[in-house]
DNA sequence: TTCTAGTTGCGAATAACTCGCAACTTGATT
DNA sequence: AATCAAGTTGCGAGTTATTCGCAACTAGAA
């Protein structure tokens, strides 16, 4: 029988954070579920609002702890999808493979984009610079097709 | 004789506001030129202490006001830099060809680093996905090569 | 010069985190 | 199973980072 995939890593987690001399806490656990469950994009008082259905007791300073060390452990990203909304960030779980992150500035869709080319690009950093990446965020702004499309005027800034 | 290069992008600064029906005053100029001459990275109030010294009046909500601004119009870029301090931002003024950043976790030194395989990616991405990208941010994190030279123990995680 | 829409300085208000600490777990050890 | 040091959590109170409302003040078009 097959593991449903939000759970396939949960015993390297736990090692990884044994390995650090942390611990695997409930809060941990379910907070790092429910960014893999999610898939994507969540901000912290959502991710809240989430784990809260199993810790109905759970404060958002342990969210904001607890993304920190899954953050430092590698097991989430953090992402800013351009500021679209507010000032805030976003967590997604990590995936084998990352992607980049498109975020069109004027209808606020975020596209999900991959491409060999970035394993690429990573590697010959690494190689020219002699040095380990173990965070590659790449995020990009600008006008979906679709808004294309619809042939607007360019918009007013406000202030 | 030649200008002082931070001063060889004013002129299209004012024109591009003015195609959106914004105004060139004297405080979006001179935060212009703060981080024209500043090269890179400063954060608001280091804007604001900076800019001040031509402006003495400057208010801190205007700085914020003016790097939104001056971010609309592709002056300047807004960067995370890990949050390796704190969860603030910071700006630089852009350049012809955009670079990446990589901040080492460890010691916090920040390499600005470019090659053409960036612009290529970017290329293809647009091609691709039928967009247009405005604003490319590449961040990187990771150990640099001096840190790694000095063969530490994995450091232990706070919290 | 005039006039109008855009801007700024202020201070107050939010938003987005972060800390201090006592009470409570975890997981290693006996 | 019981013990216990070290790691964690819930709270509430900070702090930092950023945004707003508004009256007074320009920029720049006419
Ligand atoms: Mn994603
Ligand atoms: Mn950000
Ligand atoms: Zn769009
Ligand atoms: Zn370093």
């Amino acid at each position: 029988m097959v593991l449903a995939k939000h759970l396939k890593q949960r015993r390297p987690v736990t090692r990884e954070l044994q390995a650090r001399g942390l611990r695997m806490t409930a809060q941990r656990k379910v907070i790092a579920e429910v960014l893999q469950k999610a898939g994507k994009h969540l901000d912290a008082p959502e991710v809240l609002r989430r784990a809260r259905q199993q810790l109905p007791g759970l404060h958002l300073a342990t969210v904001y702890r607890a993304l920190e060390s899954l953050k430092k452990l590698g097991i989430i990203d953090e992402l800013d999808l351009m500021h679209f909304r507010g000032t805030g960030h976003y967590y997604e779980a990590r995936t084998d493979k990352d992607h980049m992150h498109f975020t069109c500035q004027r209808c606020g869709s975020v596209l999900e984009i991959q491409t060999p080319l970035f394993e690429k690009l990573k590697a010959q950093i690494e190689g020219r610079h002699g040095l380990s990446i173990r965070v590659a965020r790449l995020e990009l702004g600008g006008i979906c097709g679709t808004c294309a499309a619809k042939k607007e005027k360019p918009e007013r800034i406000s202030a």
